[in-house]
DNA sequence: AGTGTGGTTATTTTT
DNA sequence: TAACCACACT
């Protein structure tokens, strides 16, 4: 990525364009961000318009905060006050704040993660009587195809109808009950955040104007990424005028499986017939070789827009694939070559990146890199917020700042223990459906003792008192955060994580990750520009949109090996790249092979390659581990799109006599026939 | 209400 | 192999 303000034509053609609609096909390492935080500079400073009529959008927390810091150094502060560089989910909490008097939603709302949205769906499924034994299977489809409705702006009654088995009607049933149920408890999910602002700017002409008209330029990145909903709330911002700037790159897609619609790139062109199109094909990060291997591994997938990437870098070293004998062999030879690497050319630790296709692959790494003592930093996995102690404490927050957030409620209403069973809930949930009242208000209600045994009435009494009293001291403190320590003191959390722990490790881990968790409500409350924002009600509503654990990992600026998945890779570069594990059925990935999604994962291997500066070394292993079984793997189909003659062989090339099952090998056969067919 | 056992099952996860 | 969950037992 190009820090210098040096833009070059194409660049600086991209930052010129304001007259009407331009998409900004941007390749890997080409200097994207810096087109837009340009831009944005280029339309407050040369084109007179006011830094608040100005919005940008991006997907990632880390995304926006890159963008605003360097939007920071080429604005004074005066200049960019006001401008709006956030994510589509905070762009969209934004707009629903303010414009709460046309939605179904009280202005003290719950977020809710995926987590939440799940319980809330075993609930309903548990009254609907959909039995519990295939259920988990259930939930997950659920979630997936509610999601997915959401995400193309079909309604629960929309739902209905375009079910196509009985499972469907089912889900359908589900979705309406579970948005019913969101409304219910004042809350909205992640979805919701795009979803509601979209509609609310379609079917309200007053709101959608005054958005337009505050809207005066819009920019988004990492448009290949976005999903119906997020491409129609970008058509009704941007009006029929059409100013803004799109950037993205086609072959980078990798989040199809999750609702994101590519073809919004093309679709830009019919909806825009004045779309001004610009390539960005000089990359500034790697060397013509690896830059070689990306474009004819790419150019195996079908494209709208031709586009080929190229660099004055030089050839620089051959790629290098290493053949292992198994998955133990692989994380051996690879970290051995890494550090005989750094030590010939005194290198960083943080130069080096080993990637994968899936989590798991990175134990082996991690046994390895330990036994020779190595730091390394291992990004993905559990993510801060899905970790119990915050979610309890966070909870406890939430159900403060919105007393119907009964989903809040079951998370903490018996952690730490207050001897309250799910005998009593039942009854307490079936108490407050009668007199529609959320679980928290329903507790403190006096004729709680007529459906309930005395001492579980007492109890329930006791925790509202509890939160009640809280709410009223949190609520107008200027100096919330105390309260809140002694709030989870006094609720006997801490006590129940020390005594909870496994090890005194974990104990001081969890302590610590709920000391950090202050320390951010304090940092975002001194942050907070807007004294609107100051307050902790919104504090802790944006809390549930940001990751900590990225930032906490950010601060802490150290020498570390960087491993992770590919798709976590996305949007960096590293000096030396190791891509692993290139068989077939792991990249692609068997799912992906029977799903024939192959150019999904063929972008993948793209996103991969294209993340190496200097070195890139690929490597496979023989056989591979799965399930305790050891597998004969076959060589990835990605290895032969590679130009061949740019390639330097390591290890064993052919593999010796493969005990194949025959049913696998027919599959084989058929899925690279099919492969070769499409070409 | 909390512990233990056996059976099941393995992608990717910006918010 | 190991992690996770449901269910049964104490």
């Amino acid at each position: 990525m190009s820090t210098g303000s040096q833009l070059n034509d194409k660049q600086y053609e991209a930052m010129k364009y304001v007259q009407g609609p331009l998409l900004v096909l941007a390749g890997a390492g080409s200097g994207k961000t810096s087109v837009i935080t340009q831009k944005i500079a280029y339309l407050v400073k040369q084109c007179g318009i006011p830094a608040y009529r100005i919005t940008a959008m991006t997907f990632t927390n880390k995304a926006a905060r890159e963008m605003k810091e360097r939007v920071g150094k080429l604005l004074s502060r005066e200049e960019a006050k006001g401008l709006s560089v956030s994510t589509f989910h905070t762009f969209g909490l934004n707009l629903l704040r303010l414009e709460l008097k046309h939605l179904p939603l009280k202005n003290n709302f719950s977020i809710l993660d995926a987590d939440d949205c799940k319980r809330i769906l075993m609930d309903l499924m548990q009254r609907d009587n959909l039995s519990g034994a295939e259920s988990k299977e259930l939930i997950a489809k659920a979630m997936k195809k509610i999601s997915d409705w959401k995400n193309d702006l079909i309604i629960p009654e929309q739902a209905h109808s375009v079910c196509e088995t009985v499972e469907d009607v089912q889900l359908a049933h589900l979705y309406q009950l579970y948005e019913r149920n969101l409304r219910a408890y004042n809350a909205v999910d992640f979805d919701d955040l795009i979803v509601m602002p979209t509609r609310l700017l379609q079917e309200n002409a007053e709101v959608r104007e005054k958005w337009q008209n505050r809207v005066r330029y819009l920019l988004v990145d990492e448009y290949q990424d976005t999903n119906t909903a997020q491409y129609t709330l970008v058509k009704l911002l941007v009006g029929v005028m059409g100013q803004f700037t799109a950037v993205g790159d086609d072959d980078q897609s990798i989040y199809a499986w999750r609702g994101a619609k590519p073809e919004n790139m093309a679709l830009l062109k019919e909806d825009f017939h004045n779309l001004n199109v610009i390539k960005l094909e000089q990359n500034y990060r790697s060397t013509s070789r690896i830059l070689k291997a990306a474009n004819a591994v790419i150019g195996n997938n079908p494209h709208i827009f031709d586009k080929k990437l190229w660099s004055d870098k030089g050839h620089g070293e051959t790629i290098r694939i290493i053949t292992c004998l198994n998955d133990d062999d692989e994380a051996e030879r690879v970290v051995k070559d890494l550090i005989t690497h750094k030590l010939m050319n005194g290198k960083s630790w943080k130069d080096y990146a080993i990637l994968y296709r899936g989590n798991f692959q990175a134990r082996v790494l991690e046994t390895q890199l330990r036994q020779m003592q190595i730091p390394y930093k291992l990004s993905g996995g559990q993510s801060f917020f899905a970790r119990a102690e915050i979610k309890d404490v966070m909870s406890y927050l939430r159900l403060i700042i919105n007393p119907e957030d009964d989903s809040a409620f079951l998370r903490i209403i018996n952690t730490p223990k207050r001897a309250i069973g799910p005998v009593t809930l039942e009854k307490l949930g079936l108490f407050a459906q009668e007199n529609t009242l959320s679980l928290l208000t329903a507790s403190s209600d006096q004729r709680l003792s007529m459906v309930l045994p005395k001492k579980a009435a007492t109890q329930l009494h006791e925790f509202a008192d509890f939160i009640a009293t809280f709410t009223r001291e949190l609520l107008d403190d200027d100096e919330p955060v105390p309260k809140v320590r002694q709030m989870i003191n006094e609720a006997g959390y801490i006590d129940y994580v020390r005594e909870q722990a496994a090890t005194p490790a974990q104990e001081k881990t969890k302590l610590d990750n709920i000391e950090s968790l202050y320390t951010s409500i304090q940092n975002l409350i001194n942050r907070a520009d807007d004294v609107d924002e100051k307050n902790i009600e919104s504090v802790i509503r944006k809390l549930v949109l940001l990751d900590l654990l990225e930032q906490q990992q950010e601060e802490e600026d150290t020498d570390k090996v960087n491993l992770l998945t590919l798709h976590a890779a996305k949007g960096l570069e590293f000096p030396y790249v190791y891509m692993i594990g290139l068989e077939e059925e792991l990249l692609p990935h068997k799912n992906s092979i029977a799903a024939e999604t192959i150019e999904e994962e063929r972008r993948l291997m793209y996103v991969g390659i294209t993340r190496a500066r200097q070195g890139l070394t690929l490597t496979l292993a023989e056989q591979r581990k799965n399930g305790g079984q050891m597998r004969q793997m076959t060589p990835s189909r990605f290895l032969d799109e590679l130009p061949q003659d740019e390639l330097e062989w390591h290890g064993r090339k052919k593999k010796l006599a493969p005990n194949v099952d025959p049913k696998e090998q027919a599959q084989q056969h058929l899925a690279n026939l099919r492969a070769l067919l499409k070409r």
